[in-house]
RNA sequence: GCGAGGGUGGCGAAAUGGUAGACGCGGGGGACUUAAAAUCCCCUUCCCGCAAGGGAGUGCGGGUUCGAAUCCCGCCCUUCGCACCA
C-alpha cells in the first residue's frame, strides 16, 4: 500500500535522515488519547442540563451491546450523528448527546445460552467494551448521563410505564397465537421463523394459543396516522408507517344466516361488489364456525381447525394454495336475498377486520382463485365500458377507476367510486351494514415468555384477579436464576421461581403469583428518549423541568429498519403519557433522518461471508479521525456507502496535509484568492452539513486544502485557522490538538463556526459555457455581471465558435455567469 | 404480488433543467532525493486524430425543451421492506 499508516515507532524514533527542524508528524494514536483524556478531565462533554442556553437534543438510535463488539454499522450511525450535535454546538447550541445501552431481549438470550453463560454476567463484560470502542471514536457523548435498559433503575420505570398503560385501560390481556418451536422449547418471533422451521434448530414450528399482554395502539391508529403530516422525518420512514398502519375504508355488512339468532359481519373495502358476494369464509378460528358447522360437515371442519392451529403462523401466510371446508350452513347475501355457503378457509386471516369476509370472486384474486378451486359460481357485477354485462370472467376483474356496476339491481350503471358510496347508505338504511375505518396495525402484544426482560408488574390473586404492583414496590426486581432455560411448558422460566413466584396479594394480601412473561425490548426502547436528561434521578422517571427543556429530541438519527416498530411504538407510549398529563408533547422527535447501510466492496457484511470490518483495527491503524471521516466520505449519508480498505488512505492524507498546513504556518497576509476559496468553502460546508451532505462538504475541504498547499506553499494563519474549525465535527481530536497549536486556550468546539461572507466567496470572473443548439462550442472568461449583448458580441468574435453559427441567430438564451445558447 | 429506493468512468461517487464525471481511490508520467518514503506538479470517460480538432456518452426505447443524468410515458435490471390485510 503506497500510503503505510503512521507507527508510533516512526513517530518517536527521529531518524538521522531527518532535518531537525522539520515538523514532528500526525501521530493520530498520541494525540486522541490525549484528547480524550483532556475532554474527561474538563468535562467537555458533559451538557449542563439545568443552565445550557439554545438546547439542543442529538439522539442517536442506542444499540444493543453484542458479544462481537462494535460493528461498523453503529459507528456509521452514531459517528453522522455526532458530526451533526457538534455541529450543533459550533453554532452556539448547548447540545446534549446521551447513549445507552438497549441490553434485554431473546438475542442475548439466546447467546448466553448457546455459550452456556448468563445474560447477567455476559452483558456487562459487554457494556465495558462497548463503552471503550465508542470512547475511542471520539463521541461527544455525555456519559454522566447513560441508560443501561437491563439496570433495575432503569426497568423500574419500564414497569412504570406499564402500569400507566394498565391504569387508563390502554394494557390488556388476551389468547393469541404464538409461534412455538417444540425443540427448543420456546416462543419465536416471526423473524426467527424460516420456511416454516425454526430458525436455530429446524423443527418445525407449531401455533400455540396462549395468554398475552397487548397495549391498544389501534386505539391511537388515526391519530399515529394523522401526525405524520406535521413531522419532519425522512419520507421513506413516514411512508414506512403510512403502509404499516394500514388505513382502509370500506364498511361492516352482515349476513343473516337463516336459523341462527346472529349473522355474520364482514368487513370489505368493496361494498359495491356485494351483489357478485356468492359465498363466505370464515377464518377456521372464527368464534361462529362451530355453531354453522353442520352435523355431516362437523368432521371435516374439526380436521380443517385441527391443521390450520397445528400449522406455524409464517408459512400460514406465505403458502398461497387455496384450502377450505365447507360448514353446510348457508347465508342470505343481503342484496340479492340468495342463499350462498359458508365455508372456512386459512386465507382468511382473523386477525383482520372481523375475520370473516363475503367473496366476490368475479373481483378479487383470491377469491377467484378459491372458487376455480372449489367450483363456486362466479358472477360478474363490474365492467368496463363496452364491455358485455354478463362476459364470462377468465381471470378477476379488480380495475376499480374505469369500472360501471352491472347485474348490481338499482345500481346497474353507476362507477365503482359512488357505487362504494351508495351501496353501503342503501345497506345502511336497511339496517345491513355502515361505513367503517379499518387499519392494519393490530394491537402491540408485549409478553414475552422467556427470562431476559423485565417482569411484567402485576400479580394474580385468586380472590381478586390480576392486580398491578403497587408503584412503591416497584422494581419487581428480575431474580439472578441459573435455570433461566425455557421448557414445554409454555410457562416463562420465572414460574420455576417459586420463592420469586409466590407473593402476597397487593389487595388482600393472601398469597397470590406474579406475572411470569417478560415485556417486550421494544418497550424499553419505546420511552429511553425520555430518561436519558433525567437518567440520575431515582425518584422519577423523568423530570417535568428538564423534559421541557429538552424534549421533544430535536434531531433524533437512525437506521429506516426501525422505521416502523421501534418509531411507532415511542411515538404511541410519547402520545400516552402526553394524554395522562405527565408531557406536555404528543411527538417525541421532532425530525428524524434515516442514514442508508453500509456495505463492504459491493456485498452486504456478514460473518458467514467474513467480511466484516473491525472498527478496532481500522482505528488502531489509522485513527479515529481518518475513520470517522472516512466513513462519512464513503457515499451520501443518508444512502450508505460502499467499504472499501484502499479508500482511507486519502482521507488520511488530507488529515495529514492539514497537519502539515498548521505546522508550517505563517504570519503573513492571507492570499485573496486562497481567502475567496476559503469562504465558498465554509458557505458550502455550512449549507452541507445540516443536509447530511457529509460527503461533500468533505469533498469541499479537500478542495480547499488543495488550494492552500498548492506548490507546497505555506498558507498564513487565516487561510487555515478556520479549516481547522471546519473539520472540528469530523476529526474532533485533530481539530483541537491543530487549534491549540495555532494558539487558542479553550476548546475548539466553545469558540464557534467560522463566519462566512458572500463578498469575499464572490469570484471576479465566471466561466460561461457557450453553445450553438444547444452544442457547447466554447468557454469564455467574463466578468459575472456581462450583459446578453455583451455576451453575444463576445462570443461572435470568437473564430472557434462563430464558425458553427451558420445562419441566423433566431434566439438567444443567457443564463448569467452560466451559459449562452445561440439558435440558428 | 404490493410498497420504497437505486442504475453515471477501472472503482467509491459529484452534478436535481444550464460546461457530465467535482472530490477521493486505483493507474500513468514528472520534480525533489545518493536512494526510498513523504511532499509537490501534470495526465487519466470512450472512439478517431501527430496535433488542432471532431464524434459518442449517465440501464434500454420514446417524449417535452433552445438545452435532460435531472421532468414525463413505456420497458429491463437491482437492493431493501411488507406480504392471502378482504
Amino acid at each position: 500500500m503506497s500510503a503505510t499508516p503512521f507507527r508510533r515507532s516512526e513517530m518517536t524514533e527521529p531518524s538521522p535522515h531527518l532535518d531537525p527542524a522539520a515538523p514532528e508528524g500526525y501521530d493520530p494514536t498520541a494525540v486522541e488519547a490525549r484528547w480524550q483524556a483532556r475532554w474527561r478531565e474538563r468535562g467537555t462533554n458533559q451538557t449542563d442540563l439545568v443552565h445550557g442556553e439554545r438546547p439542543f437534543y442529538a439522539l442517536m438510535m442506542f444499540p444493543y451491546p453484542s458479544a462481537e463488539g462494535l460493528h461498523v454499522g453503529n459507528l456509521f450511525a452514531f459517528t453522522g450523528t455526532d458530526i451533526y450535535g457538534r455541529f450543533q454546538r459550533l453554532q452556539g447550541h448547548t447540545v446534549f448527546e446521551p447513549l445507552g445501552y438497549d441490553a434485554f431481549g431473546i438475542h442475548s438470550e439466546n447467546y448466553a445460552l448457546k455459550v452456556g453463560g448468563h445474560p447477567m454476567r455476559l452483558i456487562p463484560r459487554n457494556i465495558a467494551n462497548f463503552r471503550r470502542q465508542l470512547e475511542r471514536a471520539g463521541l461527544m457523548v455525555d456519559w454522566s448521563q447513560s441508560v443501561d435498559t437491563t439496570d433495575p433503575s432503569y426497568y423500574k420505570w419500564t414497569q412504570w410505564v406499564f402500569l400507566q398503560l394498565y391504569k387508563h385501560g390502554l394494557a390488556y390481556k388476551k389468547k393469541a397465537a404464538v409461534n412455538w418451536c417444540p425443540s427448543c422449547k420456546t416462543v419465536l418471533a416471526n423473524e426467527q421463523v424460516v420456511a416454516g422451521a425454526c430458525e436455530r434448530c429446524g423443527t418445525i414450528v407449531e401455533q400455540r394459543l396462549l395468554e398475552q399482554w397487548f397495549f391498544r395502539i389501534t386505539d391511537y391508529a388515526a391519530r399515529l396516522l394523522d401526525h405524520l403530516d406535521t413531522l419532519d422525518w425522512s419520507d421513506t420512514t413516514k411512508t414506512a408507517q403510512r403502509n404499516w398502519i394500514g388505513r382502509s375504508e370500506g364498511a361492516e355488512v352482515t349476513f343473516p344466516v337463516p336459523g341462527h339468532e346472529v349473522g355474520i359481519t364482514v368487513f370489505t373495502t368493496r361494498p359495491d361488489t356485494i351483489f357478485g358476494a356468492t359465498y363466505m369464509v370464515l377464518a377456521p378460528e372464527h368464534p361462529l364456525v362451530s355453531a354453522l358447522t353442520t352435523p355431516g360437515q362437523r368432521d371435516a371442519v374439526e380436521a380443517y381447525r385441527a391443521r390450520a392451529a397445528k400449522q406455524d403462523l409464517v408459512s400460514r401466510k406465505v403458502n398461497k394454495e387455496k384450502t377450505g371446508v365447507f360448514t353446510g350452513s348457508h347465508a342470505t347475501n343481503p342484496a340479492t336475498g340468495q342463499p350462498i355457503p359458508i365455508w372456512i378457509a386459512d386465507y382468511v386471516l382473523m386477525e383482520y377486520g372481523t375475520g370473516a369476509i363475503m367473496a366476490v370472486p368475479g373481483h378479487d384474486e383470491r377469491d377467484f382463485a378459491f372458487a376455480t378451486q372449489f367450483g363456486l359460481p362466479i358472477v360478474r357485477v363490474v365492467a368496463a365500458e363496452g364491455v358485455d354485462a354478463d362476459a364470462p370472467l377468465a381471470e378477476p376483474y379488480v380495475e376499480s377507476d374505469r369500472g360501471r356496476l352491472v347485474n348490481s339491481g338499482a345500481f346497474d350503471g353507476r362507477p365503482v367510486a359512488a357505487g362504494k358510496q351508495e351501496v353501503t347508505a342503501w345497506l345502511a338504511d336497511r339496517k345491513a351494514g355502515r361505513a367503517v375505518t379499518n387499519y392494519r396495525l393490530h394491537d402491540w402484544c408485549i409478553s414475552r415468555q422467556r427470562y431476559w426482560g423485565p417482569p411484567i408488574p402485576i400479580i394474580y390473586c385468586d380472590a381478586c384477579g390480576p392486580q398491578p404492583v403497587p408503584e412503591a414496590d416497584l422494581p419487581v426486581v428480575l431474580p439472578d436464576i441459573e435455570d433461566y432455560r425455557p421448557d414445554d411448558s409454555g410457562i416463562s422460566p420465572l414460574a420455576r421461581h417459586a420463592e420469586w413466584y409466590h407473593v402476597a396479594c397487593p389487595r388482600c394480601g393472601k398469597q397470590g403469583r406474579r406475572e411470569t412473561d417478560v415485556s417486550d425490548t421494544f418497550l424499553d426502547s419505546g420511552w429511553y428518549f425520555l430518561r436519558y436528561p433525567s437518567a440520575t434521578r431515582s425518584d422519577v422517571p423523568f423530570d417535568r423541568a428538564l423534559t421541557r427543556k429538552w424534549l421533544p429530541v430535536s434531531t433524533y438519527i437512525g437506521g429506516n429498519e426501525h422505521a416502523v416498530l421501534h418509531l411507532l411504538y415511542s411515538r404511541f407510549i410519547t402520545m400516552v403519557l402526553h394524554d395522562m398529563g405527565h408531557i406536555d408533547f404528543e411527538e417525541p422527535f421532532t425530525r428524524f433522518r434515516a442514514h442508508g447501510l453500509i456495505i463492504k466492496e459491493g456485498a452486504k457484511m456478514s460473518k458467514t461471508k467474513g467480511n466484516v470490518v473491525n472498527p478496532d483495527q481500522f482505528i488502531e491503524d489509522w485513527g479515529a479521525d481518518a475513520f470517522r471521516t472516512y466513513l462519512m466520505f464513503l457515499g451520501p449519508y443518508e444512502e450508505g456507502g460502499d467499504f472499501r480498505d484502499a479508500g482511507i488512505s486519502g482521507v488520511k492524507r488530507f488529515l495529514d496535509r492539514l497537519w502539515l498546513a498548521v505546522s508550517v504556518v505563517t504570519d503573513a497576509p492571507a492570499d485573496d484568492a486562497v481567502m475567496r476559496k476559503l469562504h465558498q468553502t465554509i458557505g458550502k460546508c455550512s449549507t452541507d452539513i445540516p443536509k447530511l451532505s457529509y460527503n461533500t462538504a468533505i469533498a469541499a475541504m479537500m478542495e480547499y486544502m488543495n488550494v492552500l498547499r498548492k506548490g507546497e506553499r505555506r498558507p498564513a494563519r487565516a487561510e487555515v485557522a478556520p479549516l481547522v474549525q471546519l473539520v472540528a465535527p469530523f476529526a474532533p481530536h485533530l481539530a483541537e490538538e491543530l487549534w491549540e497549536r495555532l494558539g487558542n486556550s479553550r476548546s475548539v468546539f466553545d469558540c464557534g463556526w467560522p463566519a462566512f461572507d458572500a463578498a469575499l466567496a464572490r469570484e471576479e470572473t465566471v466561466q460561461l459555457a457557450v453553445q450553438v443548439n444547444g452544442k457547447l462550442r466554447g468557454t469564455l472568461t467574463v466578468d459575472p455581471g456581462i450583459t446578453q449583448d455583451e455576451a453575444v458580441a463576445l462570443a461572435r468574435a470568437d473564430a472557434g465558435i462563430e464558425k458553427f453559427v451558420t445562419g441566423e441567430v433566431r434566439k438567444v438564451i443567457f443564463v448569467p455567469r452560466r451559459l449562452l445558447n445561440l439558435v440558428v
